[in-house]
DNA sequence: CCAATATTCAACCACATGGTTGAATATGTC
DNA sequence: GACATATTCAACCATGTGGTTGAATATTGG
């Protein structure tokens, strides 16, 4: 589904969220864990968070009062999977002939 | 430069642009030719193309009134790199044990 | 019960974005 | 010169975003 991409490479295009995706690959976090490293608002950590589990880049699991939240990295592989499309561009070879055909999305 | 990175997650979060992208991987086209296969105006399209040369994702040469575009990959290549920071991750597997430094950006 | 802690909700603000329409600017063609 | 083509610029609109402050909701602990 493409709006997953969209979502995807959305969260991840914020400089705080990809803080704390990095956070978050040392193991999993309470809210205020995570937000105790930024210079912002934990009610703005907050809305990182929920546009990331929006993503699909982390789960949250209540435990009583806390969110744990922990990474969730599929989508990652899916940005992955994509940008590898154009894999053979990488090395500036102007070979135009390196044309070949693909489906969007 | 971590703005980069913002820039071309920013830029790829668009399924227009993405198809754009793709579009350019089958050869260099002017910007009618992109815009040839989309049901917005030329001025949309021209715009996602502000938007993809901002981020370094196409480059553009005037060539009387015709502007020719051709992708420009080192930004994916930037992109594939920051995610495979969390390749281990992307197989589900819960080993927590998999925690490890890094700095962010 | 009461107070502290953890988190979200709601309203607001400034600014970016994706789209439109209409005009402007170049360049090519007759 | 006149017209058509290629592209951008400018203004506008609706919506989203990243941030704030302040209040609400749960849960824990004395």
């Amino acid at each position: 589904m493409a709006a997953a991409l969209d979502r995807s490479f959305a969260a991840l295009s914020d400089p705080t969220r990809r803080a704390i995706v990095s956070r978050l690959a040392r193991g999993p976090a309470r809210v205020t864990d995570v937000a105790a490293r930024f210079p912002i608002t934990l009610n703005a950590v907050s809305k990182h968070l929920k546009v990331l589990e929006r993503a699909g880049l982390l789960r949250r699991r209540r435990a009583g009062r806390e969110h744990h939240l922990e990474l969730r990295a599929a989508p990652l592989r899916e940005i992955a999977r994509w940008t590898s499309r154009y894999e053979r561009f990488w090395n500036e070879k102007l070979d135009a002939l390196g044309a070949f055909l693909e489906e969007e999305n």
